[in-house]
DNA sequence: GAGCCCGCGTAC
DNA sequence: GACGTACGCGGGCTCG
């Protein structure tokens, strides 16, 4: 048998090209057949964007065997054509019961014609005929080139055309089939397979065949009359009765199915061998369709594949070393009316690039130096010249320490990735760059000017398709209107900071440490020896071996030691009680208390978180280093660290919070009849919705009833589930079941809301917030019932919340901008989400609260007033 | 010692 | 496992 031969190694294949192999090689890739076998062989997979891909990634995984392991000189991918062909002409029930296309296939074939494109494979059709039809054209048409031809098929019917030097290949059972292969397979010559079949039919392609003759019998017959015809003509020697007279009376049939089942091998296609040469793929096309579809181990092994590694991106250095260099920079910035800017604020480098071809770069001495500086200050301070950056507001900072206000920003790449998927963790230049140019901008080798003027590089080319992909996804608004005009105010909120009472802190650690070593004491003696109370292992030892209690639920490593396992300990033993209260003041105290002096500023007393715009899957923003989103509220020790964060002196804060905004939002998009009323009429929310789910009336609501209720609402925003419920409320998943069926009866319009979000991400992939932001949800096609689910969740979850983000944002922007034009000194210093802080000089305050309460409240109109409560006090406790 | 994951707990 | 979004602590592990 003559075996193809697979390439083990690379330098082994080159030997045996160039030596053993003497003979050329065509595959030819029957692209219709490996769609629908990797469709059905594959589960369910979905790009990021909720597209199906486990058709394009079967067709691509088989097309990359064949790539790597074979070597081929010459390859195409042949698919069917769409219309119907002379077969259809000529028997009307061909191919009658095949199924439709899945609908979870169809929307695949375009990429997979994409992929086929992108390796610079010819793809072949003809009008009229079907793959298989084309390949047995080319290997009749290349068979005295002295080639050898691979069919890479999976399909039994292409053995007709097997002969010397022509075998068949199949790549999913990893199979070769030669001419010894196909007697093996069906007793007979690759020549006469045909009429096997034009005896036995075929049912997938609905070929009628003898009735009652099946392929063991087919093959006898042929194998003693040789083929159809001669078969006719000597009817009368078929032994056997019952299959004599089916033959004679379906002679017409067999006939019909010999022609159908006959490969054309003269479809008028114009195709030359040298038509069908290999070419080198184009990496750049495959990265960025692989990237598409979520293929990143495809991804990473093309390029590992080698010859195809990202390019690095080639700038021109001019180093700005005097006047002149300066005059060329600022001639071309004035003649673009546009530049793209990197810095370092580390050490204070600078680049920029206009798109001329240069990029110029200001040494960090000549920048704090300021000559140079001063004469860009123009253009920088200029709203007319567009800039594009990457992290802005970070620029806004360094560039408010030079005493240059920074104007004109118009593009930051990070913020736009991060608008166009905000589920990806990685929103970096690097990133950015290497997807959409397919080039790299550098590792930590490269010393910094060149990557820094790379960087600058990179912000200008790919600005233009990260504007093209926002308008084109409906987020160009969102991000011109609200997400680059936050960058600055953010940029404003951090450089303000907030101050902090650092006496006050300290006092309170030394107390925390107090109370701590008491409490551990305490432990110590109650477990009978000392143990790291902090170490959730040694703490289980403790209570589920040393002492025997009844461990609760599990973690991955072991029994949990949560709180509320803990409090259900306590009921047995002292020990768990004691260990609450010692996790609940070690936890303030490590978390908050001694991280606060930590990231305190020694000389202003001030610290100065980072607000995060391109971290949450959501919209909102995020806050760390320190994280002055979760600072306690709950508890008294929690309350006194609000304490410490204090206004200045003269000053008060101003804290002003969205009321209920999410459940409001709830029935803004839902326009639910009930909750709207409840809205409009001012009422307490969740002791109606009590009312509501346990039908009686309001007067009647217990405090308990309204906590259950209030529990409930959480739930439409979370994406309720009866154990969820079950579990926070402390009751029976049945009773927090009947919970939710009360809650969906009474209130149908968030019924169907829910509903309604859920299907339009099924179809869009992504879900839409109020101002258009947009998250892709693929969790929803997943194969998996718990996965799905979550995905339902986050559609509802993120269209509420999302749409909250989009209106907190949108005031801030809208209060900065009065702040400013109205000349007022106060500040903008925290956001917790539904909640914004003013620093506020105290004659300030009158006007203050009333702008803020305008712009919150008017920041758009929905079909249920905004509220917004304000309070005001010398520190956070007060003012929250 | 750096970097990572885990368990846990804080906020909205 | 099981209601959403974050950040960050200490412990404990791996890696060099």
């Amino acid at each position: 048998m003559w075996l193809i031969t697979p390439c083990v190694q690379d330098t082994f294949a080159e030997y045996q090209t160039t030596v053993n192999d003497k003979k050329r090689k065509l595959f030819l890739i029957d692209g219709s057949s490996y769609i629908y076998r990797a469709f059905h062989a594959l589960p369910h997979l979905s790009s990021p964007e909720g597209l199906p891909t486990n058709a394009i990634y079967g067709f691509t995984r088989m097309l990359l065997k064949v790539l790597k392991d074979y070597k081929p000189d010459y390859l195409a991918v042949v698919f069917d054509s769409k219309g119907p062909t002379f077969r259809h002409e000529a028997y009307e029930e061909y191919k009658a019961t095949r199924p439709e296309m899945p609908e979870t296939l169809a929307p695949q074939l375009p990429y997979i014609r994409e992929v086929v494109r992108a390796y610079n494979i010819p793809a072949l059709e003809f009008e009229g005929y079907e793959a298989d039809d084309i390949i047995g054209t080319l290997v009749k048409r290349f068979k005295s080139s002295g080639i050898e031809t691979v069919m890479v098929t999976g399909d039994k019917d292409m053995m007709q055309l097997v002969d010397e030097g022509t075998v068949i290949l199949d790549t999913m059972k990893g199979r070769e089939c030669a001419a010894d292969g196909v007697v093996e397979r069906f007793g007979v010559e690759p020549e006469k397979v045909v009429d096997i079949m034009a005896l036995a039919g075929d049912s997938s392609d609905n070929i009628p065949g003898v009735p009652g003759i099946g392929e063991k019998t087919a093959s006898k017959l042929i194998r003693e009359f040789g083929s159809v015809d001669e078969l006719y003509r000597n009817l009368d020697r078929v032994s056997g009765k019952a299959v004599r007279e089916r033959l004679a009376a379906n002679e017409e049939k067999a006939r019909l199915s010999l022609k159908l089942a006959r490969i054309v091998t003269d479809v008028p296609l114009e195709c030359g061998l040298e038509d069908l040469s290999v070419s080198a793929p184009d990496y750049g096309r495959l990265r960025e369709l692989f990237r598409k579809l979520g293929f990143t181990k495809l991804s990473k092994e093309i390029m590992e594949d080698g010859d195809c590694g990202a390019e690095v991106l080639e700038v021109k250095v001019v180093m700005v070393s005097g006047a002149e260099v300066l005059d060329r920079l600022l001639g071309e910035v004035a003649g673009s009316g546009e530049m793209a800017l990197s810095l370092r604020t580390g050490d204070g480098g600078l680049a920029v690039s206009t798109g001329r071809g240069s990029v110029y770069y200001i040494a960090p001495e000549d920048v704090g130096g300021g000559e140079y500086l001063g004469r860009l200050r123009v253009s920088l301070e200029d709203e007319v010249v567009r800039k594009g950056l990457h992290d802005a507001k970070s620029a806004y900072i360094y560039f408010k320490a030079l005493g240059i206000d920074l104007k004109g920003v118009v593009m930051d790449t990070g913020v736009a990735s991060y608008l166009l998927n905000p589920s990806l963790n990685d929103h970096s230049i690097g990133t950015i760059v290497r997807e959409i140019l397919n080039s790299d901008i550098g590792d930590g080798e490269i010393p910094a000017m060149e990557a820094l003027c790379r960087e600058a590089e990179g912000v200008l080319r790919v600005s233009g398709l990260l504007f093209s992909s926002l308008e084109e996804a409906g987020l160009a608004r969102l991000f011109r209107e609200v997400e680059i005009p936050l960058i600055r105010v953010l940029a404003g909120m951090e450089i303000k900071g907030v101050k902090v009472d650092s006496g006050f802190l300290h006092d309170l650690s030394g107390e925390l440490e107090a109370q701590l070593d008491g409490l551990a004491s305490r432990i110590y003696l109650l477990a009978g020896t000392e143990f790291n109370i902090n170490s959730p292992k040694q703490l289980s030892e403790i209570l589920y071996d040393r002492l025997g209690l009844k461990p609760g639920k599990r973690t991955k490593k072991g029994y949990s030691t949560d709180e509320e396992t803990l409090v259900s300990l306590s009921r047995s033993h002292e020990l768990p009680a004691e260990i609450l209260s010692y996790r609940h003041l070690a936890k303030l105290k490590s978390t908050y208390v001694d991280a606060l002096l930590d990231l305190m500023d020694p000389v202003t007393g001030r610290v100065h978180t980072s607000f995060n715009q391109t971290v949450t899957a959501t919209g909102r923003l995020s806050s760390s280093s320190p994280n002055l989103q979760n600072i306690p509220i709950r508890t008294e020790v929690g309350k006194r660290i609000r304490e410490a964060f204090v206004a200045e002196e003269g000053c008060l804060f101003l804290s002003a919070d969205y009321s209920q905004i999410e459940l409001r939002l709830v029935a803004h998009l839902s326009g639910d009849g009930i909750l709207i009323d409840a809205f409009r009429n001012g009422e307490d929310i969740h002791a109606r919705t009590a009312s509501e789910i346990f039908g009686i009336i309001p007067g009647l609501v217990t405090s308990e009833m309204r906590r259950q209720a209030k529990a409930i609402n959480f739930g439409i925003i979370y994406g309720m589930g009866p154990y969820g419920l079950a579990r926070d409320l402390g009751i029976s998943k049945n009773k927090a079941r009947e919970y939710i069926e009360n809650y969906f009866a009474r209130y149908e319009g968030v019924k169907a809301f829910v509903e309604r979000t859920i299907e339009e991400a099924r179809t869009h992939g992504y879900t839409t917030t109020l101002f258009g932001r947009r998250r892709y949800i693929p969790e929803l096609n997943s194969d998996i019932e718990g996965v799905r689910r979550l995905g339902e969740r986050l559609a509802v979850n993120t269209l509420v919340q999302g749409s909250a983000a989009d209106m907190i944002k949108t005031a801030m922007v809208k209060i900065d901008k009065r702040v400013g034009a109205e000349g007022l000194s106060s500040e903008m210093i925290l956001q917790i989400h539904d909640e914004l802080i003013f620093e506020v000089p105290e004659e300030e305050m009158e006007t203050i609260k009333i702008l803020m309460k305008e712009e919150m409240e008017g920041v758009m109109d929905l079909a249920v007033p905004i509220e917004v409560n304000m309070g005001v006090g010398r520190n956070w406790r007060e003012a929250g």
